[in-house]
RNA sequence: CGGAGUGUAGCGCAGCCUGGCUAGCGCACCUGUUUUGGGUACAGGUGGUCGGGGGUUCGAAUCCCUCCACUCCGACCA
């Protein structure tokens, strides 16, 4: 391709609104261009990177033994009506009415179409297991859009969707594509972890998000320092120090701690550590008979919803207590809770339950406790896991302790049993001539938010460092005074040619520009391996090369180049 | 949905508070000259419903009302 013959939208100021690195070098490159909030249009030089990802994906899905297959944007109503998710989804669904006035949405995930394909074709146990994978377009009414392609409105997905007769065989099925997933990233040059997951509104059992390792992302994800142990913190489970609980040594006592209203207020009042205090929080109960319970974890930990809403004495969602529950429960402002002395459920977290002589509210506003102890002052009550892990915190497998990194989530798989297949109707007859419910499982990666994730992680000051498998292409030729020197030109030619007849991806820079602008555009759209050829050089008879993460660059005497060049693209 | 902010040329911005001639600057783009191994320099030029509508005024980019769009923070969602 020569950058005559091909948009190079390039620009040298980032636009405002980018907030990201990555954001801003795909406008900076010209990979993309906003259309609208969350909806961007692919440029020649984007869709060749996005292409690249899609093929990866494909080899390696097509290798795992999964089907492509390519289903509607648009799916009707009744379909999710179904599977209850036409009313459970929300707002995300963008509903859409056709001119007979009949519902559709834009569809958000296939599953609904998945199923309804599987229980109209597959009718035997002897058909299973079979894989289905699509790389499609894929529409979430979000919110807030934000950071350009990784969390936009439209964004192409591949989704893939295993039927099994039991539970073993998806088993089977999840671990080859947890393999997959595990080639795919790797092929891509990615520094990624899988990390055990919520299963959220999608239900079912067993899942794992793949994150992409970068400050930027949106997740967070806790990992041990010594084990393979790695969870989304929303789920990690939190454990409490290790050893027993130490002996009370102070008296209990109630000290006045006028207009303190924080954490932070009480311990820079009483000059204590966050972490010697006790934070009671009020939230709504599940039963008519405690309508109000109490949660009490230590003062520098926070609560983590998702546990809390596992708990049974616990009102899902979970929401706090109001003002006026508040003084009938404790009797006091919110910001003077404590434990001792309520009448109310208490759920104790495990890293609270462990302390002694700890600061707590006493349940009179404006005062609190010192020197408290569990057993002698107050007795724990129920002891559970509400809270989110922090870093230090010890591994739950017993090996190495928590740290924390933030990740950008670029693929899903999820276990997800019967959930679709029920709902829908989905089974085949078995072995003893019976119908029986299909097993299902799903596995999505974030394609055009992959593009997004692999510049978060590659890129320097100059622009984009493209891992060689994604890069749009491989090599660029940038000749000096080419259209003055018909020698420059007519080696750069040939060049050109011999390349493109090796099915080489090359970018040729047949622009009047002076040199520097050529180097930047090239090192700012990130391609891998650069030559440049220039009278200079040829005086001596020498090419020059240049990788795109080199400091310098070498002289390769001519006859050898393309051996050299070719040597370099393999290695 | 709550809070904050921004809309002026393709992009980045100034001008608005304190209303006043033909609305400016940088980048990009076009023409010419120049330059040519790291975003040259000079000259000339194209491009504007000042987000839309309404109002106040002799006069509105500027003041007032209203609507719209976008961004950020939060909530929601997963």
């Amino acid at each position: 391709m020569k950058t005559s013959q091909f948009l190079l939208a390039t620009t040298r100021e980032t636009p405002a609104d980018a907030e990201i690195i990555s954001h801003q070098l795909m406008i900076r490159a010209g990979l993309i261009r906003r259309l609208a909030g969350g909806l961007y249009t692919w440029l020649p030089l984007g869709l060749r990177v996005l292409r690249k990802v899609e093929n990866i994906i494909r080899q390696e899905m097509d290798k795992a033994g999964a089907q492509e297959v390519l289903m509607p944007v648009v799916q009707p109503a009744e379909l999710w009506q179904e599977s209850g998710r036409w009313q459970e989804y929300g707002a995300e669904l963008l509903r859409i009415n056709d001119r007979h006035n009949r519902e559709f949405c834009l569809g958000p995930t296939h599953e609904e179409v998945i199923t309804d394909l599987i229980r109209k074709e597959i009718r035997s146990y002897k058909q299973l297991p079979v894989n289905f994978y699509q790389i499609q377009t894929k529409f979430r009414d979000e919110i807030r859009p934000r950071f350009g392609v990784m969390r936009s409105r439209e964004f192409i997905m591949k989704d893939a969707y295993s039927f099994h007769i039991d539970r073993a065989s998806l088993e089977a099925t999840y671990q080859v594509m947890y393999d997959t997933y595990h080639r795919i990233f790797e092929r891509m040059g990615l520094n990624f972890r899988a990390v055990q997951a919520d299963t959220g509104s999608i239900g079912g059992d067993g899942s794992h998000e793949f994150h992409v390792l970068a400050d930027s992302g949106e997740d967070a994800i806790a990992f041990s320092t010594e084990s393979n142990f790695a969870a989304n913190v929303e789920l990690a489970e939190a454990v409490a120090p290790s050893g027993a609980r130490p002996a009370p040594g102070l008296v209990l006592a109630e000290v006045a701690t006028p207009k303190t209203h924080s954490i932070e207020d009480v311990c820079a009042l009483l000059k204590v550590e966050a972490k010697q205090t006790i934070k009671t929080l009020l939230v709504q109960g599940a039963d008519q008979a405690s309508p109000v319970v109490a949660l009490v974890l230590r003062g520098d930990h926070e609560v983590n919803d998702i546990k809390v809403e596992k708990l049974a004495q616990v009102a899902s969602p979970m929401t706090f207590a109001n003002a006026e529950q508040i003084q009938q429960a404790a009797g006091c402002d919110a910001g003077s809770i404590g434990p001792v002395g309520l009448t109310i459920p208490v759920i104790v977290d495990r890293s609270a339950a462990h302390l002694s002589d700890f600061v707590c509210g006493a349940n009179k506003t404006g005062y609190h406790l010192t020197g408290v102890n569990w057993e002698r002052d107050v007795q724990p009550g129920l002891v559970a896991d509400i809270r989110n892990v922090v870093e230090g915190d010890p591994s739950p497998d017993g090996h190495g302790f928590i740290q924390i990194r933030r990740g950008i989530e670029v693929g899903h798989i999820f276990q997800l049993g019967d959930k679709y297949s029920s709902a829908l109707n989905a089974n085949v007859l078995n072995e003893n001539s019976r119908a029986q419910t299909l097993e299902m499982g799903c596995y999505g990666i974030g394609v055009t938010r992959l593009v997004a994730a692999a510049i978060e992680q590659n890129h320097d000051d100059k622009g984009v460092i493209w891992p060689e498998s994604l890069a749009p292409f491989q090599v660029c030729i940038v000749p000096m005074q080419m259209h003055k020197s018909p020698r420059v030109k007519e080696v750069v030619e040939q060049l050109y040619q011999d390349l493109s007849a090796k099915g080489i991806d090359v970018l040729f820079d047949d622009r009047n520009e002076r040199p520097g602008v050529m180097f930047n555009d090239m090192e700012l759209i990130g391609i891998p391996h650069r030559i440049v050829v220039g009278e200079r050089g040829l005086d001596d008879g020498m090419i020059e090369y240049k990788n795109r993460r080199d400091e310098s660059s070498q002289n390769i005497p001519q006859a050898d180049f393309m051996a050299f060049l070719i040597d370099k693209l393999v290695g």
